[in-house]
DNA sequence: CCCGAACGATGACCCGGACCAAGGGGCGCA
DNA sequence: TGCGCCCCTTGGTCCGGGTCATCGTTCGGG
C-alpha cells in the first residue's frame, strides 16, 4: 500500500488544499482569521481510529488529506459503512456530543478541528459557515441515497463495477493517469473495507473483483492499483442509467 | 385503508399544524408574513404521483399532512426507496431546478409549497430558514444512515421489524393507542411499498409478517392495523443495540 | 533466514430470499 | 348479484451470495 506520510500540518488558511471546498469555503477574510484562531491540527495513522461510536466529541473537524471512514457496528459484530470521507468533508455535528458512527482512518490521515463551542457560537453569529455546511450535507444526503439504491438492489457485480467508477470519477483530473487510452487509479480500500462499503463479505468481493478482471472491465497490475481499459465498460455494469459522464 | 379526506388547507400559518417543526419553526412574525405571501397550497390523492424523476421542479415545499415517498428507479424497473415523508418534512432543494427522484403521494396529502426563486432569496436574506433546513437535512442523513446499516445488513425479519418499531415509535404519544399494555398502529404502506422501502419483495415482506405473527410478536387486526403486545419484544427483533426506548 | 501477521484468492457447501405461480378476501361498479 | 381489480398470502423452486476452509503472497521483525 502506497502510505503518504502525514505532512506537516499548513499553518496559514490560505495555503490549505481544502480552502474553498471546505466547511470554511465562503468566509471572508476576517471570518477566516476567527476560525484560524480556534482551530487546531490532528494527525493519524492508517488504520488508527479517530473517534469511537459512543464517545464524547466536543470538536468538528474537516478532512486536510487523507481517508477516513464513518462505520455503524451493530451487536454482535456485524458492520456497514455509512460515509467516506475524503479531504474537505465535514465530521460531526454542531449541538451533537455524542459520536454516532466510528471514525476511522483509512490511510494517513490529518484533520483540522474546531472547538465545538466556539465553532457554534460563530455559526450563530455569521452565516457563511451555516450556508455552505448546508450545502454539503445537501451533497451528502444525496450521495447516502445513491448508496441506498446500491444497498438495496443492486447485485455484487454492479456494486463493484460502481464503487470503481465512483473512485475512478472522482480521482478524474486529480491523481488520475490516463493510461493510452485508459486510465488508472489506486484503490485506497482493502478487500474487507470494500465489503463494508458494499453490504457484502470480502470473499464475494474478491470474487467479483476477479470476474470483472475475467471479463476484461478491469485490469489489476497489483492488487490495489486498478487499470480500467474502456470507462464506458465500466459505467455498463453499474446498473445505473446514466453512462456516468467522465466528461468535465 | 383509512382514506382521510384531504382537510381544507389552512390558510393562516397560526393555526398550521406544523408550525413549530417544519422549515419555518424558527421563523419571526415578520418573516411568517412574507413566506405567508409566497405560499400556496396543493393536495394530492393517495397513489398520485407529486413529481417525477427529472421534470423540472421550480418550487420547494414542505408536508402539511399526509405522507409521501421518494422513489429512485433503475432503468429495467428496479425501485428503491430513499425517503419517507411525513408531516413537516420538506422536499426539494434550493439551488436544484430537477428532481431526482420520484415523488409520490402514498395517503392523501396537502403540501405547502413555495415558488423557488422568492424562497431563495429569503434564504440568503435572513438566517432562520437556513439554520432550520440544516438541522433538519442533518436529521435526514442520520436517518439515511440509519437505513444504510438496515438495507446493508440486516436480514428480512430485522428489517420487518425495524419498520414496524420505527412506525411505532413515530406515532406514540401522537395517534397511538395503548391497547391494555400494548400499542397499536395503521400501516401507511402497502406490503409493496414496504418491501420497496425495506430492499425486499413483498413476497417476503408477507412472509414475514406473517411469521412475527406466528411468533407473538405482533397481531395483525386488519392487514393494515398492527397490534404490538409487548414492544421490548418487537425491540429485541430489529437487530439494534438500544432497546428502543419507547419512552419520553 | 525464518516466522507470523495481514491481505487476498479460490473452492465446497448451504441457506435466505428472489422468482414464478396459484388462490383468496374485500370492495367498487354495472 | 356477479364481475374484476387490488392487495395479500402461501407454496415450490432456484440461485446469488454467505459461511467455512485452505492456500498463496508479501512484508516486517527477531
Amino acid at each position: 500500500m502506497s502510505l503518504h506520510i502525514p505532512k506537516l500540518a499548513p499553518q496559514d488558511c490560505g495555503d490549505c488544499p481544502i480552502r474553498h471546498r471546505a466547511v470554511c469555503a465562503r468566509c471572508e477574510t476576517d471570518e477566516m482569521s476567527r476560525l484560524e484562531d480556534m482551530k487546531y491540527y490532528r494527525s493519524f495513522q492508517a488504520g488508527q481510529t479517530v473517534i469511537w461510536s459512543g464517545d464524547r466529541m466536543d470538536f468538528v473537524a474537516s478532512v486536510v488529506s487523507g481517508i477516513a471512514t464513518l462505520t455503524h457496528t451493530m451487536e454482535d459484530g456485524r458492520q456497514q459503512m455509512v460515509g467516506l470521507l475524503l479531504p474537505s468533508d465535514f465530521v460531526g455535528r454542531p449541538g451533537r456530543t455524542t459520536a454516532p458512527y466510528d471514525v476511522t482512518a483509512v490511510t494517513d490521515l490529518v484533520m483540522c478541528c474546531f472547538r465545538r463551542k466556539p465553532f457554534e457560537d460563530m455559526m450563530s453569529e455569521t452565516p457563511h459557515i451555516a450556508q455552505r455546511l448546508l450545502e454539503m450535507t445537501l451533497d451528502e444526503l444525496d450521495a447516502a441515497r445513491e448508496w441506498m439504491l446500491l444497498l438495496g438492489r443492486k447485485t455484487a457485480r454492479e456494486k463493484i463495477a460502481s464503487l470503481l467508477a465512483i473512485i475512478a470519477r472522482r480521482d478524474a483530473g486529480l491523481k488520475l493517469r490516463q493510461t493510452k487510452g485508459g486510465l488508472s487509479f489506486d484503490l485506497p480500500l482493502t478487500r474487507e473495507k470494500m465489503a463494508d462499503y458494499l453490504g457484502l463479505t470480502l470473499e464475494t468481493v474478491s470474487r467479483q473483483m476477479s470476474a470483472l478482471k475475467r471479463d476484461g472491465v478491469i485490469e489489476l497490475a497489483d492488487k490495489r492499483r486498478i487499470v480500467v481499459p474502456d470507462f464506458a465498460l465500466l459505467s455498463e455494469e453499474t446498473g445505473d442509467d446514466n453512462d456516468g459522464g467522465l466528461a468535465a
